[in-house]
DNA sequence: AACACTATGTTAATTATATAACAATCTTGA
DNA sequence: TCAAGATTGTTATATAATTAACATAGTGTT
């Protein structure tokens, strides 16, 4: 990576949603792009943006502005966009099959490589091509294959006794669906959570209160 | 409200956890707990928990703490989780369908009364005991029924169509799953994204730079 | 080739958020 | 009932994030 090696959160999360804007705008044929009008079209400041892109190098030019299909490609290559993680999920229910038919993995640096689920009336089905393995299975084929990171789409009392097996493993990376404390239990972990419900509570937060 | 009218969004977005984990100790049976004590299960600092919780009231007290039956009810009245509000959803393809599935909307202040979809092929089929109505009959329902949310699980590139529509007849809350800048749109609406996609290229960030 | 203009990269200022400190107050047990 | 201990509510400090300012460097037109 080229400037700094601590990048803040705050800065992180925004690198997907300039990566969508600049896609975007790639697809409407616009090849040159000034941080204002960035600025504009993402309803951020012009600073905010100059200095987000400058956390990983200078990719403007004075007097012109940035290049929307370099810009775009440099993001891309910031988020790693081009890797080909291996990931399993845990869970088909309605959520985990969701999220497997639903997600464009390949774009986004992963490659769903097997799903799993203790309930034996799913074991069997198929979901976008890939059969749905017996959770007891799951040891057996983390020997036996290369595994980057796992999608926890489980319910909470669920995930300890699965996550116990995944760590022991060696997996270290999740994408949680699941309200369990991955942290808490193994700190050396990275995770990513997706609480659907907080979500949801936050909205109606702040339905009442504006 | 009880205390200041602006709380921060960082204190907002906090608030479904504190939730989350005083239902757990509830649920054990657990009738006290200190602000050292809930942050430590919590993963945070005893000053951040008195504060957050000083936005709202003084739910303790000195020299014992907080009542956890008493707080975890508190949250929930500031949540506003004893709500009805009566929303709608837009897209019964894999996503729609989890999020209608896998919610416990009731207990997050929410009625899903309908859902529409735009596919021949979906409508009529049940979810969760209500049937899928044609994305034709939006207008009608709208005239007929009270709306206070619409869930967006379409694609971006129907979005725009659906939202003149139900903005048209007053609908301005969001739970947004699609890509499309609402805010950029009409920006007296309140909304409430669910990037998914954003999430995983996070996460495929923080893999490649740990 | 020179000049006016544009827009970056970067440093400085401001604002927001999180942590620490502590005085005030309640609990509890002798 | 009183004193020692505990823990809050709140104010003060430190850190982080955002916005503003501006000098520098490249553009493009005459």
């Amino acid at each position: 990576m080229s400037k700094s090696d601590s990048i803040s959160m705050s800065v992180i999360r925004r690198l997907p949603r300039y990566y969508r804007f600049l896609s975007e705008l790639n697809d409407q044929n616009i090849d040159k792009i000034s941080s204002t009008k960035l600025a504009q079209i993402m309803n951020v400041t012009a600073s905010q943006v100059r200095q987000d892109l400058n956390c990983f190098g200078g990719f403007g030019q004075q007097g012109y502005g940035y290049s929307v299909s370099q810009l775009k490609e440099e993001i891309k290559n910031i988020l790693g966009l081009n890797n080909d993680y291996k990931a399993i999920l845990i869970g088909a229910g309605n959520l985990g099959k969701a999220v497997a038919m639903h997600m464009n993995f390949e774009k986004l640096g992963f490659e769903l490589i097997a799903c799993f689920d203790n309930n034996e009336q799913k074991v069997g089905t198929k979901i976008n091509g890939i059969t749905v393995k017996n959770e007891t299975e799951l040891d057996d084929f983390c020997n036996k294959n290369h595994i980057d990171t796992a999608f926890l789409c489980i319910p909470r009392v669920c995930v300890e006794n699965v996550l116990d097996k995944l760590y022991s493993h060696g997996i270290k990376n999740y994408w949680n669906f699941s309200h369990y404390d991955i942290n808490a239990r193994y700190n050396d972990t990275l995770v990513e959570n997706v609480h659907l419900s907080d979500s949801l509570m936050t909205l109606c937060y702040r339905m009442n209160n504006n």
